[in-house]
DNA sequence: GCCTGTGAATCCATTCACAGCT
DNA sequence: AGCTGTGAATGGATTCACAGGC
């Protein structure tokens, strides 16, 4: 089972492999719900979308999760795949640009649910500070971003501001001390070598739906 | 330059060339208000955060578009990718789920820039049927779904609702006629066949930056 | 000289196919 | 018999390196 390899230096595990991870959790969470005990690398990969080869493979990076001639334990497999992704702790998150999207997130129940938590809310624009939020957290002033990360220990920055702002939020975020940024605009951010950042720009899959309606020929759908 | 050739049969486009395609549009865009002419693989490239051959060859799948010893002309170029992406002109969007999410979606101003408009918002939650939205929609029943939708010529339809609503709100959508679907819950949508599906799970990220936070090893980010 | 366009080489990820365990 | 774990084979995508045009 091997729960001490999990942390232990991977060989290489490839990008695309950590993503999956964390589909994978999804319909296990499902399956636990639903009281199967056990599951095979295929069947989850049916669940999944994706090649049953895929599914012992990644797993395979981390570990022997599973039983020969059986398959997985569902409810193990799912406490490995957490503790891989980390998602068995509790993160701090805190957001910049209190927009609509913003608000969006800091109310949004899967992140909770998985133990991400925000903790702090700021905003460049002066209106919007001292608003008292729905989650419980009032808008904080960028000024107080530095005292406010440290001591909360914050792990993880999120931007939400306009395109235009997002540079300054991630400057302001890597000078206050986070080890990680998540940057949900557009902009192309620019940030220390010492720094995880991850871009989710919400408006690229809209483009690739819009090129692939430009030539329908039958074809399938994306993963 | 070939323009001609934009709309033809391409070869066979990696899924990856075309979502960078809509990553060089942006900051295509900043070099274009900010008076730029041309710009070079190389300089597109850092401003991308890829390598300068893979922008070359990304273009290439669909004509020839630089200058030799020059580079590109920035407004031909972003013109000749906007009509690769089909963002030259309007789609119309209908969303399901009015949560927090959606409520962020339909309001999105990089959406409505791009030419993604939300003709129409249904909510399966009476309650908030009727209501209206700032961007001036008014949230309808689940019910009129089928008429909206082919009334307005909706041609993608956006799934905000709970993770166990997303494959009820899927089967409404492929029923009213739309042709692409997009969905926002993490949740594993089965669709038909002739639909594109896309999906955006905006928790994926996070569990990456987690995962990555566990094992620093002074390691850079990713893209 | 400079920078594009592109075959060739490399790198990486997915899938196959089967050995090995239960 | 059934299903995992994994080397080998395949398939793609990225990068190199240079020929070709400005």
């Amino acid at each position: 089972m091997a729960v001490s390899e999990i942390m232990s230096e991977s060989p290489k595990v490839p990008k695309p492999t950590i993503e999956r991870l964390a589909i994978y959790s999804r319909p296990l969470e499902d399956l636990l719900e639903a009281g199967s005990p056990v599951v095979s690398s295929e069947r989850l990969a049916i669940l999944c979308g994706v090649n049953p080869a895929q599914v012992r493979k990644d797993l395979a990076y981390f570990g022997e999760f599973g039983i020969r001639g059986l398959g997985y334990e569902v409810k193990e497999l799912l406490k490995a795949i957490r503790a891989i992704l980390a998602t068995d702790r509790r993160w701090s998150l805190c957001i910049l640009g209190m927009g609509n999207l913003g608000r969006a997130l800091v109310e949004n129940e899967n992140f909770k649910r998985r133990g991400y938590i925000f903790v702090a809310a700021f905003d460049a624009d002066n209106r919007k500070v001292g608003e008292r939020l729905a989650c419980g957290l009032t808008i904080e002033p960028v000024a107080g971003i530095k005292d406010i990360v440290s001591k909360l220990h914050v792990d993880i920055g999120v931007i939400t501001t306009s395109q235009k702002g997002a540079q300054r939020a991630a400057d302001l975020l890597i000078d206050a001390g986070v080890r990680s940024v998540l940057n949900f605009t557009p902009a192309q951010v620019r940030i220390s070598s010492s720094c995880f950042l991850e871009n989710e720009d919400i408006g690229l899959k809209l483009e690739n739906l819009a090129y692939h309606l430009t030539r329908i020929r039958g074809a399938r759908a994306t993963k």
